[in-house]
DNA sequence: GACTTGACTTGTATCCAGGGGG
DNA sequence: CCCCCTGGATACAAGTCAAGTC
């Protein structure tokens, strides 16, 4: 059995990396088609276990059936190998084309290129797999719009270069809008032929230096279980088969036996004595003395002050005083790695002669300019605070209530609806309404059947009663001129002279100012979502059954508001009323309404800088330090769990074993109005393979299932052979639509681990593997003597580890590769450059050995030419890497759910990294604790 | 019901090439 | 030759709101 060390075992690819969304999603969907069918039977079966208990007895009597679906699947990888090695070849003859100095480098990138145009392949198949799935009239009447952009779009993304590439493809294309059917297996090559080009990586990547040959491999993370595994060793290897009399008596009751982890006592006070660290200059506190000045006047006072005069307050000249340095310190460092040579000059000079006009125009010092850009309201450091431990979240809250969408413009009488060729002129409402749907048109959503019928049916309801009589038929509607007129519009507002833009910044800064904040406790602080949601289209992900459905417009009658007691109650709109006041303190939300899609109630909250968001973010990292310490028993417990009686305890060890590994979700149940996705609990036998021997790995457990937000999860996992015939045995007799852990549920899994822990849910897991992934990442990656970039570099690639194992995944930007080209050729450029320096050099160093001392200092001249080229060269590098290894994958997510920041802020400050090269301005608001906290040497 | 997580869209700042003027 | 300005491309930040967890 191996398990991976997250931070070693590079060479295996788990292909969930490799893919794109759309293509994932339609894939998928296609693919599991038949399970649609099953869904249902489904939902029942995972709630009635009992139920359950009883079919499982008969099923053992019935034979081995179990899943032809999966035979089929089978078939369809084999098939698909076979493409698969065909484009192997043609990716290898790419590589003969290819003639660099840098060989191995070039081939890396041919076939990365080749990589990302079957992506792109991919994703045009998908967009023509969508049109498929639109009925035939609406294919009729939408064809000649969408397709077409579609494929020109595409056109645009590829590369000129790649020509023949390109016909094929739209040959392929085309095929495809005949054969249905082979659409599926071409799907299915698509993901095998991600996995044969990063295989083709990885063997090329061999050849390079240590630098590039990470450079190129995927990482394969699974936390922290190398030296449990090495812990655990020789008991793994005692080997229970369950025989069926044994599994008759496997009892259901709920007595098992369970290790339970003593609990640590643990609260946010406990960790109040932890070193802090130093503040960083500029994030510093309000001084004692102004503690006491009421808050309100202080903001106001300072804004005079920044904005109007000289004259400052003591108070703003200490801020100030303080914060300078370090800024000047970090804009130091910038322009000194970024902007070398003539570059820096020129740099250097434009920012002056700004900063001189800037001022001239509006601020007497530079000092002041800066002050005034940046200036921080104020600094609540509510962590220095003791927290309240009755439950209540405020004691005073006062805030003007929401903002409500701007009532409907009607569309000019110019701009024509038609129905069946006749202009139509629409009532107010149905006419609002149509416009959501103009203003789609180019989206894809308008090509699924779904999101029309719901549209057509939602809109119906709105229209007049003429209107319903005479409009019944969605693809004889024409919206073409309201879209027009909505795209003119879009661009007339791109087009706005900097005056217009000028007062339009204006007036959204003040309605921030006036509805963008709220007092908590003495304290003025952002709100999060102050607008309330426009009226629209319901955008479900993935194959959401209520997409296209009607958002209505919210109105203040919808509305409660939550505000304390004696504070100045919001008033609502002129003419209208809310639904409630309440003073409910022992909620964060400041108003709330019931959105009509889906009967969700929707908030108003703080941001995420806001103390109460701040010190929830703070706790849940804490919840998973104290994991940290008890992972090791917990680990323990649910691998004896494995050899338990109980079924349901086994299929709990299961889960909490891929939970704890794989940083699954803990995958709740859903209804059937929710689009079709899973996490752990929720697994059903169709979303893993067992293959006893796999690619030369013993007992691979492959899963392939759509998770939030319908993103497909794919990964290869070989496990210990004990989860393995645990698994065997949980699908027993099951149906591939049957529930993998059918006596098992989120709500049961969760009060086990508070068992175990205090505070243990399911989902703390994936923070704790995330946390101790970074750490342990950077802990390897860094190099203490590294330039900077090559450090945050380094943070990137721990970053990435860990938004690989939490599977975050995003759509390759709109124009990766024409900007990879671009980069490739500057830095083909540079090379030249560097090439010719060394050669300057060595005619200068031979001149110098015989030559006189003016030869000499032209010689260092020259040396140091040759160092600041090769520099910049290598940042270049290392941005195409950073740049090229992340277009698939989203690090923002993790960064700001995930990560313990103050991981991030200690290793900032161990190796001079600044903060701002880490965290940008929101970032940094909301880790605004963490800075503060956390010094050189804190640990997870 | 309350709150976090998450991908996507929209808005904005920055970079950079190219042209005109001093 | 240098500087400034401009517009377009691009990258990044902020905002949005759906979809999870508990």
């Amino acid at each position: 059995m191996s398990v991976e060390n997250p931070a070693s075992d590079n060479d295996c690819d788990s292909g969930k990396v490799n893919g794109n969304k759309n293509e994932h999603v339609n894939g998928i969907h296609n693919g599991y088609s038949s399970s649609e069918k099953h869904k249902s039977s489904h939902k029942s079966s995972s709630k009635d276990k009992h139920r359950d208990k009883d079919r499982d007895r008969d099923h053992k009597s019935s034979s081995k059936h179990s899943s032809s679906s999966n035979r089929d699947k089978d078939k369809d990888r084999h098939s698909s190998s076979k493409n698969h090695s065909s484009s192997h070849k043609s990716s290898s003859k790419d590589k003969e084309r290819d003639r660099d100095r840098d060989k191995h480098k070039e081939k890396d990138r041919s076939d990365k290129e080749k990589d990302r145009s079957d992506k792109e392949k991919d994703r045009h198949r998908s967009d023509k797999d969508r049109h498929r799935d639109k009925d035939k009239s609406d294919r009729e009447k939408h064809k000649s719009n969408d397709g077409e952009k579609k494929s020109s779009s595409s056109k645009e993304n590829s590369s000129s270069t790649k020509d023949k590439e390109h016909k094929s493809k739209d040959r392929d294309k085309e095929r495809d809008e005949k054969e249905r059917h082979k659409s599926d297996k071409d799907r299915h090559r698509s993901d095998k032929d991600k996995h044969s080009s990063s295989k083709d990586k990885h063997s090329s990547s061999k050849l390079k230096d240590k630098h590039n040959s990470e450079k190129h491999e995927k990482i394969k993370i699974e936390p922290d279980f190398d030296d449990y595994s090495t812990k655990q060793g020789p008991s793994l290897e005692i080997e229970v088969e369950i025989k069926p009399e044994v599994k008759e008596e496997i009892d259901d009751g709920y007595g098992g036996a369970n290790t339970t982890v003593s609990s640590c006592d643990y609260s946010m006070s406990q960790f109040k004595d932890e070193p802090l660290s130093e503040l960083p200059p500029d994030e510093e506190s309000p001084s004692e003395g102004e503690e006491d000045i009421p808050l309100l006047e202080r903001m106001a006072s300072k804004k005079r002050a920044a904005s109007e005069s000289e004259e400052e307050t003591p108070l703003l000249q200490r801020k100030k005083s303080k914060k300078k340095p370090k800024k000047e310190i970090y804009d130091d460092d910038d322009e000194e790695e970024e902007a070398p040579s003539k570059k820096k000059k020129k740099a250097e000079k434009r920012k002056s002669n700004k900063s001189i006009k800037t001022e001239a125009d509006e601020n007497p010092s530079p000092i002041k300019r800066k002050k005034k850009d940046e200036e921080e309201p104020e600094v609540w450091k509510w962590w220095e605070e003791s927290k309240k431990e009755d439950g209540t979240k405020w004691h005073f809250l006062e805030h003007k209530g929401p903002l409500f969408a701007p009532a409907y413009e009607p569309l000019p009488d110019t701009v024509k609806f038609r129905y069946d060729g006749k202009v139509v002129k629409l009532s107010q409402d149905s006419e609002e309404v149509a416009g959501f749907y103009a203003r789609m048109l180019d989206h894809d959503y308008t090509t699924k059947s779904t999101f029309n019928n719901n549209f057509f049916g939602d809109w119906r309801k709105v229209m007049t009663h003429e209107e319903t009589k005479l409009i019944k038929d969605l693809s004889k509607c024409d919206f073409k001129e309201m879209q027009a007129y909505f795209q003119s519009l879009s661009e007339k507002n791109k087009n706005r002279t900097k005056e217009e833009k000028a007062a339009l910044k204006a007036k959204n800064e003040e309605i921030q100012k006036e509805y963008g904040f709220c007092i908590i406790d003495g304290h003025k602080e952002k709100i999060g979502n102050f607008r309330i949601e426009p009226p629209g289209l319901f955008r479900g992900r993935g194959e959401h059954p209520k997409m296209g459905m009607l958002k209505r417009r919210v109105m203040p009658e919808d509305v409660l508001i939550n505000c304390s007691k004696d504070s100045k109650i919001p008033k609502p709109p002129a003419g209208h009323k809310w639904k409630e006041v309440r003073h409910d303190n022992t909620v964060t939300w400041l108003a709330s309404w019931t959105e009509n899609v889906q009967s969700q109630a929707k908030y108003v909250m703080l941001n995420p800088s806001s103390k109460l968001k701040g010190e929830k973010d703070w706790q849940k990292y804490e919840t998973a330090r104290h994991l940290h310490k008890s992972i090791d028993k917990i680990r323990d417990t649910y691998r004896a769990d494995w050899k338990a009686k109980e079924m349901r305890v086994r299929q709990r060890a299961v889960a909490l074993y891929f939970i704890d590994r794989l940083a699954l979700r803990a995958g709740n149940e859903k209804d059937d109005d929710q689009a079709d996705t899973v996490g752990c609990c929720s697994l059903r036998v169709e979303h893993i393979e067992l293959h006893k021997e796999k690619d030369g790995k013993e007992y691979v457990v492959v899963f392939d299932f759509l998770g939030k937000d319908s993103i497909r999860y794919y990964n290869e996992v070989p496990v210990e052979k004990r989860v393995f015939k645990n698994l065997e045995i949980f699908m027993e007799h099951k149906k591939g639509s049957d529930d993998l852990f059918d006596r098992l549920n989120t709500q049961t899994l969760n009060e086990h681990l508070k068992d175990l822990m205090p505070g243990l849910t399911a989902k703390v897991f994936r923070t704790y593997n995330a946390s101790i992934t970074l750490q342990k990442q950077l802990e390897e990656l860094t190099d203490p003597d590294a330039s900077i970039p090559e450090k945050i570099l380094a943070y990137n690639r721990a970053n990435r580890a860990v938004a690989i194992l939490c599977n975050h995944q995003r759509a390759v930007p709109k124009g990766h590769s024409k900007s990879m080209e671009a980069l490739k050729e500057k830095i083909q450029t540079k090379r030249d450059q560097v090439d010719e320096a060394e050669a300057d050099y060595r005619d200068a160093t031979k001149a110098a050995k015989r030559g006189s001392v003016k030869e000499k200092l032209a010689c260092d001249k020259k040396k140091k030419a040759l160092e600041r080229l090769k520099e910049q060269l290598k940042k270049l590098e290392l941005q195409e890497t950073d740049r090229d290894e992340n277009k698939t994958i989203a690090l923002g997510t993790s960064k700001l759910n995930y990560l313990d920041p103050r991981i991030s802020v200690s290793w900032c400050k161990k190796h001079g990294v600044p903060i701002e090269k880490i965290y940008n301005k929101t970032q940094r608001d909301k880790f605004r604790w963490a800075i503060d906290m956390a010094g050189p040497d804190y640990v997870f």
